[in-house]
DNA sequence: ATTAGAAATGAATTGTTATTCAAAAAATGA
DNA sequence: TCATTTTTTGAATAACAATTCATTTCTAAT
């Protein structure tokens, strides 16, 4: 452990800094990042607008600062998982697990995720969104990596690994967003089993054993 | 058929409403709708600022209407496929094709709908968006009873006929997402046969029959 | 060729909001 | 307590872009 050598004006910094990132979190989940202003965030963190920008240097910034940080957590939480060593199937399902049990605690922050993945807006133009596109995809890369390993093991049928892996998420992601959207609050887990099934074994009812 | 009882006059307005929409869609998909400016969609399509708004009430009513109107084709495309008579999984298979061939010849209206399709932002605010969403829910509501005729046939898995949809939707969705984003163009029906073999019999590689 | 009416135009209007900054408040420490 | 430094503040600035509308350009019938 690093020791934490820092003092109390350091610290209330950062706590301060935090505040300010949950009701962004909270604000942009609610209207979306082109509908929030800078005041309504300094409202619900109770700052003065000007406030923000001892903390971020802008809007953008304080947008990307809220998503890398809680990409990296999850990317870590799901690297940690993947240190163990178990099969590829297992990891799979620990995987799922990590990823829906995450998504349940950061309601807020998924409602920006999910919307963000698919925004082409600013991957070409903006350095920030470049960053957050790259932990994306290093996001895929460490599944692919495990879809790999399953291959090598027979585990997985001999497709390529990164189709695995798109596929693989396409389906979480889509099962997210119905849960997200879905009035009624079922617990998201709940459908581990279904996307395991579906993913794993297929849609299709397997033939009579003949 | 419908016997087309439109003068020249209509017919020109109705030329130049393409023409706009046309434009709008190159635009947006390259800039997104926010730094999408309606001086840019009029000077692509030659036309004053002013003129856009003699065929569209506001930059919001020009976007939904060509999101509306190509979520419409493909609504149609598929709904004309599935009146079709065979089995599900030979319609699960004519529908993927069908998708990715119209995604293929629709790159730039593709960039907006998945950028559109998980936003947030105005399903709640919007009346616009609200029914454009309406139309994607549609969409699945389709799908899914391909599932259920499945189901009952025996040729799926039973379960959750709307589970199996989103399953199969993101997926897809997935994919067109990678291929849009691709520099080095692959066609995307090559991918076809990939996604199939997953959605149908899943990941897991089959025991050696014992 | 003339003119009434339709259509197109883009400069001016209006509203919005990110960002700045001079002033006020709070913290520090002598 | 009071002077000094640090932090906060929110009104003022500045930039930008959706929408409007008085004017111009085009159309077609006489």
């Amino acid at each position: 452990m690093e020791a934490q050598r820092i003092g109390r004006k350091e610290r209330e910094y950062l706590a301060h800094r935090e505040e300010i990132l949950s009701s962004a979190e909270k604000v942009f989940a609610a209207k979306g990042f082109f509908s929030t202003t800078m005041s309504d965030i300094a409202q619900e963190a109770e700052f003065g607008t000007g406030t923000l920008y001892k903390y971020f240097k802008s809007k953008e910034e304080l947008y990307f600062t809220l998503i890398d940080e809680k990409i990296e957590e999850i990317n870590h939480l799901v690297q940690a998982e993947l240190s163990q060593k178990t099969s590829s199937i297992e990891r799979i399902k620990k995987v799922l697990g990590l990823q829906f049990d995450f998504v349940e605690r950061n309601r807020d922050f998924f409602r920006i995720y999910i919307s963000e993945r698919n925004r082409f807006e600013w991957t070409i133009k903006d350095d920030l969104g470049k960053g957050t596109h790259e932990k994306m995809v290093a996001y895929i890369h460490l599944l692919a990596e495990v879809m790999n390993q399953g291959i090598k093991a027979k585990e997985f049928k001999p497709l390529d690994p990164m189709d695995l892996a798109h596929a693989f998420v396409g389906m979480v992601n889509s099962f997210v967003f119905e849960w997200l959207i879905s009035r009624d609050t079922y617990p998201l887990i709940s459908k581990l089993d279904t996307v395991l099934e579906i993913f794993l074994g297929g849609a299709k009812r397997m033939e009579r054993r003949r």
